[in-house]
RNA sequence: GCAGGGAUGGCGGAGCGGUCAAACGCACCAGACUGUAAAUCUGGCCACGUGAGUGUACGGGGGUUCGAAUCCCUCUCCCUGCA
């Protein structure tokens, strides 16, 4: 059992992250909404994107050509980017396309804003990944959903135990590096995600990390996320099949080794995972919820209760007269003397700097339980 | 004054004899959201009822018809041409 949370600093090119730590979406290199200056307020040091959106958006060749995304951005602390393989796979579920599909060579699918065929192999996503110029890269994997059958289940993680494989090669081969460089402490250089895949399958979440933690990875993911259930991580009602995995994974994975789970969570996830010896995450939960206006505030200031926290539907009508701060316990910097009712009628209108008071709120409440998680 | 056109639910706007409590938008109400292709999506939105359903409704009044928001007459108001 390692029931002691785990604290500690990861040595990255941009900087330490001490963990346990929480990186914001900036899917297309921004979080949404927000300033990097306010971020940093807020207790965000670090951030995840993706390469799919930047390579549409951006184009990693150019960016490669102008000196990295830290330089392009101006953001000087750690990246990650994540592969491009929950992307794809969400695509894929959500927008029925004949040509949107996955073979051992890779994913195709295509843009649905352009509308042009693309091609992602574990190669090309560490190409892109690479001439971003992250500082954490992830090996493209096959993500399931939790319906997914037993065939899948091996198909995924034989699939992406492969890629893995030829990520790392990738990987190595774009820094110039050889297999024994990677696991020397003298050469500074960007660190490697690997993703565990078995959806609910403890055998095969199993069997997904030891086929990865064999080849060698410098940090280990949780994966899979099944999309298409309700309270995904936290399935006590439902057999509480999930808490018993991450535990399990958790302890699968050498100590000195960072765990990620990506993806994950709610307020009640990162305080669960965390206890479970988990160390970094992500999910986009805080921003987007923001801007639906779904606010994370502390026991008693909200409408609807959960373990660790309240939540707070700033659109009811329930707080058109409500002249009180968002909540009342605290107020997070780029806030202050925001009222319940203005900030009700800014989201309700899609105002911008709506979206933005919620989302420093939300990102500021999740700073709060890091940091709250950092010291305890 | 003459000749046309029009008045539909909080607003805009379909419908032009039955399948209309009335498309679709907006607004409003509630909810969802977990490696963001989601500033999105789902449901509700005349009254009473948990519900099946019942009752009122398409400017006012009166007709025709088994049956009208839809056809006819008339009144009120609005817009467009001509004087």
């Amino acid at each position: 059992m390692s029931d002691a949370i785990r604290k500690g600093k990861i040595d990255t090119l941009h900087g330490d992250i001490n963990y346990p730590a929480f990186m914001p979406d900036a899917t297309y290199g921004t979080v949404k909404n927000t300033s990097f200056a306010q971020l940093k307020s807020a207790g965000i040091n670090e951030l995840v994107t993706t390469t799919l959106h930047i390579e549409q958006k951006i184009g990693s060749e150019y960016l490669r050509d102008y000196g990295g995304i830290h330089k392009f951005t101006g953001w000087d602390r750690p990246i990650l980017t994540d592969s491009g393989g929950f992307q794809v796979f969400s695509l894929i579920h959500r927008r029925a396309n004949k040509q949107n599909k996955i073979t051992d060579a890779g994913c195709s699918f295509i843009d649905p804003i352009t509308g042009k065929y693309n091609f992602l192999s574990p190669e090309s996503s560490q190409i892109i990944q690479h001439n971003i110029g992250s500082d954490m890269r992830v090996v493209l994997d096959e993500p399931l959903i939790e319906s997914d059958s037993l065939s899948s289940i091996k198909r995924s993680v034989s699939r992406t135990t492969e890629w893995a494989k030829r990520s790392k090669k990738a990987f190595l081969n774009e820094l110039g590096l050889s297999e024994n460089d990677f696991d020397n402490p003298d050469i500074k250089r960007p660190l490697l995600v690997a993703v565990i895949q078995g959806a609910n399958n403890m055998e095969y979440r199993k069997r997904s990390a030891m086929e990865l933690m064999e080849i060698g990875f410098d940090i280990y993911g949780l994966g899979g996320m099944p999309l298409k259930t309700k309270k995904t991580w936290d399935l006590t009602d439902q057999g509480g099949f999930h808490k018993e995995l991450l535990h399990f994974l958790a302890e699968l994975i050498p100590q000195d080794k960072i765990r990620y789970a990506l993806g994950v969570g709610t307020p009640d996830d990162l305080n669960f995972c965390v206890n479970n010896g988990w160390d970094i995450f992500d999910t986009v939960l805080p921003t987007r919820n923001a801007r639906h206006g779904y606010l994370y505030v502390h026991k008693g200031e909200g409408d609807a209760s959960f373990e660790h926290y309240d939540v707070l539907h700033i659109k009811s009508e329930r707080y058109k007269f409500d002249d009180r701060p968002i909540d009342s316990q605290i107020t997070y910097p780029g806030t202050e003397n925001i009222s319940r009712a203005y900030l009700r009628y800014l989201i309700k209108n899609k105002s911008a700097i709506g979206h933005q008071y919620a989302t420093l709120h939300n990102l500021g409440f999740y700073g709060e339980i890091m940091s709250k998680l950092r010291s305890a």
